[in-house]
DNA sequence: AAGAACCGCAACCGCTCTGGG
DNA sequence: CCCCAGAGCGGTTGCGGTTCT
């Protein structure tokens, strides 16, 4: 036996909404609220429809602060960013991107975002950035091992930048791995740095990505445009961070899981540089 | 010009979560 | 605790519009 249905489906209307309809759920919400039941909602408001209709209804299109048409190039960039730190958790991603619903967001993901990725990801002369998950076995710096998606990108740091912003670093930057990372004199390496170190916040979302931050000893740009930049964020992908708190802890564990730090030089890299729509900073693809 | 293929998005479905009784 | 109704969520579908052949 199935689960019961949330409503009456031979007596509800189904289908898209009329613009009668809109208004009649939109006059009655704007003057009512929900009340918190959506499931009596739609008789109080002389709707034919089932509650979940009109939930959805209101929610993914008649709220007043919907944001519809295009996205911006932020909004790629930090769903991308969510998307491979979370996974598909459409609702939590869309509550970082204000007047954006779900769906809206999941929509756009599926249609897109998803090949926008894919070609970009087909197109990278070395490898892909790390907006993506890919399963690749090629590992974007020579000699670090395969994980489950390793992808590598970095970020040069503007000094410039207002010490009140924020970039996403992850929790490889977080409050906690910073302590772990300076309570155990972990810092030298290949001049790993404390991101307040360069004037900015990093923003910890609580999950597992690994943006490093890093000074100049370690990487070169020059010849591709970056080479005044002195300060940068590296990404190792989803997971490194956590390995870091978790047993990578040490010089030796961190050239375990990525040797080809040792002789990292950026020089080699190609400049698909991109400019980061919030203007914060550039980065490039490995 | 017409049919096929593709695309984007609104809407639905069914499962999980949550809070009240 | 347990149960259940309703809310919330993510995956999927269906359809209208657009582009391609």
């Amino acid at each position: 036996m199935g689960r019961a249905p949330c409503c009456d489906k031979a007596n509800v209307k189904r289908g898209p909404w009329s613009p009668e309809e809109d208004t009649a759920l939109r006059n009655y919400v704007q003057k009512h609220g929900t009340g918190g039941n959506w499931i009596a909602l739609p008789h109080k408001a002389g709707l034919k429809r089932c509650g979940k209709s009109c939930r959805l209804r209101w929610l993914n299109y008649l709220r007043p602060d919907i944001k519809h048409g295009g996205f911006t190039e932020e909004e790629d960039y930090i769903i991308c960013t969510l998307h491979q730190n979370i996974g598909s958790r459409w609702s939590v991603i869309a509550s970082h991107l204000p007047g954006r619903t779900d769906n809206d967001v999941k929509n756009y993901w599926n249609t897109k975002l998803k090949k926008k990725l894919a070609v970009l990801a087909n197109s990278a002369h070395v490898t892909t950035n790390n907006y993506t998950q890919l399963s690749t076995s090629t590992s974007p710096v020579p000699g670090i091992k395969s994980r489950n998606h390793v992808n590598c990108f970095s970020t040069p740091i503007d000094k410039s930048l207002d010490g009140a912003s924020s970039i996403e670093t992850g929790s490889g930057c977080n409050v906690e791995s910073q302590k772990l990372y300076s309570d155990s004199n972990q810092f030298p390496v290949l001049g790993l740095k404390e991101i307040s170190d360069f004037g900015v916040r990093a923003n910890s979302y609580g999950v597992s990505s690994s943006s490093f931050p890093v000074d100049n000893s370690c990487i070169s740009l020059s010849g591709n445009g970056y080479g005044e930049a002195d300060t940068f964020l590296v990404d190792m992908g989803y997971g490194s961070a956590y390995d870091l708190l978790h047993g990578y802890s040490s010089q030796e564990k961190i050239l375990e899981v990525a040797p080809g730090l040792a002789n990292f030089s950026y020089s080699k890299l190609l400049a698909s540089a991109e400019t980061k729509p919030h203007g914060l900073h550039q980065s490039i693809t490995l």
